[in-house]
RNA sequence: GGGGUAGUAGUUCAGUUGGUUAGAACGCCGGCCUGUCAAGCCGGAGGUCGCGGGUUCGAGUCCCGUCUAUCCCGCCA
């Protein structure tokens, strides 16, 4: 017999009698004088051991948590009264015959049974151990499932899989880039792909047609619970498509990707909201639609009460919830300083009880206006308005925020339930303050609508762009864009960002030309795999479905990553450190 | 760069208005135990209270600084 026969998860009544031999871990050993029971596990399941043996007891005895061993032994059924329901195996039990111990465990450092009984400090530097716990692991099987998945359907529909290079030039736009500093080319730097936007735009221009790859991506910026440093897209390029071609293309991958990992199945089709309705409504280009909690106009009715706040304010929104009574003083305090964090100068808030206001800023409206508000804006008995006045765009912002926060302390976020919906007709440009310049809102080489291209060079605010986002549960799961294939119209779009023709012939010179050999109209989108599956795994952090995530300071606590290097390799380089206190 | 939270045994935590020898559970070591399944019972070992300074007769506890992790803001086309 080899080291094993069976995994730890497999067997069942229909092998009892058989010789088999097992391996795995110690999960615990439960000792008895004369028999002792021990679990073994693996990935794949746990299964009860008994050695009841003179010469295997006393083995048995020096088992502890952890240990690897193998076992030979005999199937064996259990007794009515003694099945374990919670067991896949706990029909049966095997009886040992030989015992061997491959490997000895020292205590642990950290619970493996318990992940949140540990810092995350502890769980990121014993990260192999941590990585036994079944959690964990089910999220890496529901991620290679995802891969498998997608890899299947685009296969299928006629996308290649095509590796793009990891050391490329880099371009100072966007993030921060990851750089790589050349040996031959002293002083000169590689950088580390952002993604691969313009090697599977020049796919379509050589005409591979349709394009996809699972990649890694770098980006040089804080990090946050759903961010790490590498990070990795579904990475999607079509040629001779519109808007509609890659949304239908999408859809049924998603829908694909969510009926086959977790057996859901989505609506059909995915709605589609504008981004200007989706700020209007929901204060956030990435709606979470898993619940109602729209935000509302209140400038006009405002303007009618007594609050001088809101008569002074550009703008003033109201969001009104259910569950009057839940919303205490402490829970209204928390909320107001909250908006407070976000640059709301307060938050207003009336309750509505028997039809009419309640508590806060209640005595500032008539009996008369709180009846018109009610009815034009179908305020329910028992419910709590919370309201915000400014600038349109903090209104918005904050309310959004608050809208997010209110939806999870009233326990409205039902990981279970997936609500997708594609955002559009994002404007091509946005004004930046800080550097008195147009910046692209997705990407340089985003199209704008056809009917838009006149307005490029005289109008930029009000181009209106082909791009599109998937956002599902508020989370945004994918975005592109069709891209422009024509040569003019891409070094206008340069020309507005504030490129000059230097500029534009030093970073993307060698993408301007390809334009002008015969580009077909294309178009793609990204997703974040990661992000993908969060949500299929029904996890709010990202470090859970990566194997070896980095730290929020883009440290790897394990192999205690980035470290100093040798003073010759930077020398071979021609780099010298300023100001540090170790060069090794 | 800014704000919040956390750091005490191998692990997770408790530790009162500053006061004797810093406790508990799990794990580990030893003993008992033939039906447990997070087994049970008895005993034992195990501590630079993140690090550095300060206040005090006396600091895990108060003050200052610092490091690390985490959440958020800025940032992330």
């Amino acid at each position: 017999m080899g080291i094993r026969t069976h995994n730890c998860g497999e067997l069942s009544k229909s092998d009892v009698k058989k010789s088999v031999s097992l391996a795995g871990w110690i999960n615990s050993v439960r000792t008895h004088g004369q028999i002792i029971f021990v679990d073994l596990r693996d990935r794949y399941g746990k299964t009860q051991l008994v050695l009841n043996d003179e010469s295997l007891l006393k083995i048995g005895k020096t088992l502890s948590m952890e240990d690897v061993i193998s076992i030979e032994g005999i199937v064996s059924p259990r007794d009515n009264n003694l099945i374990n329901p919670d067991l896949s195996t706990g029909h049966i039990e095997v009886i040992v015959s030989s015992i061997k111990v491959l490997s000895n465990a020292k205590p642990l450092p950290l619970s493996i049974h318990d992940r949140e009984a540990s810092t995350e400090e502890h769980r990121l530097k014993y990260r192999y151990l941590e990585l036994r716990n079944n959690d964990l692991q089910k999220n890496l099987i529901i991620r290679h499932q995802t891969s498998q998945i997608v890899r299947e359907f685009l296969s299928n529909n006629n996308f290649l899989e095509i590796e793009t290079p990891v050391l490329m030039k880099s371009t100072p736009e966007g993030a921060r880039d990851y750089l790589v500093p050349s040996r031959v080319h002293n002083g000169q730097f590689y950088a580390l792909p952002q993604s691969p936007q313009m090697y599977k735009q020049l796919f379509m221009i050589a005409g591979l047609d349709r394009y996809f790859q699972i990649v890694k991506c770098f980006r040089d910026e804080d990090l946050r619970s759903d961010r790490q440093p590498e990070f990795t897209q579904i990475d999607i390029e079509m040629s001779f498509v519109d808007e509609d071609d890659v949304r239908n293309t999408i859809e049924k991958l998603i829908r694909e990707v969510f009926s086959k990992v977790i057996n859901v199945s989505m609506k059909k089709p995915f709605p589609i909201l504008s981004y200007y309705d989706a700020i209007e409504r929901y204060g956030t280009d990435k709606p979470d639609l898993r619940f109602g909690l729209e935000i509302l106009d209140f400038k006009d009715l405002a303007d009618k009460s007594g609050f001088n706040a809101f008569k002074n304010a550009e703008d003033v929104r109201l969001i009104s919830a259910p569950n009057a009574d839940f919303f205490s003083r402490k829970v209204i305090d928390e909320l107001d300083s909250y908006a407070q964090s976000h640059g709301a100068k307060g938050l207003a808030w009336f309750k509505v009880k028997e039809g009419s206001f309640e508590g806060g800023i209640s005595k500032f409206f008539s009996d008369d206006l709180q009846k018109e508000i009610i009815n034009q804006l179908n305020l329910k008995d028992d419910t709590i308005s919370f309201m915000v006045g400014d600038k349109k765009s903090n209104t918005l912002n904050v309310l959004g925020r608050i809208r997010n926060l209110i939806a999870e302390k009233l326990e409205l976020k039902d990981n279970s339930i997936f609500e997708p919906v594609w955002i559009v007709d994002f404007p091509l440009f946005s004004w930046n303050e800080d550097s008195k310049r147009f910046d692209s809102v997705n990407h340089p080489f985003t199209a704008p609508k056809d009917k838009d291209i006149d307005k490029v060079l005289n109008n930029p605010e009000e181009v209106i762009s082909k791009g599109y986002d998937i956002v599902i549960n508020g989370y945004e799961v994918a975005g592109g864009s069709i891209r422009i294939y024509d040569n003019e119209l891409q070094r206008n779009i340069f020309k507005i960002l504030d490129l000059n023709d230097d500029e534009i012939k030093e970073k993307f010179g060698f993408f301007i030309d390809a334009l002008k050999y015969g580009t077909p109209p294309h178009g793609g989108i990204a997703f974040g795999l990661d992000r993908l599956v969060m949500l299929l795994s029904g996890v709010n952090n990202i470090r859970d479905v990566i194997a070896f995530p980095k730290t929020t300071s883009a440290s790897a606590l394990m192999e205690e990553a980035p470290s100093h290097v040798s003073k010759d390799q930077l020398d071979e380089l021609g780099i010298k450190v300023l100001d540090s206190e170790k060069d090794v």
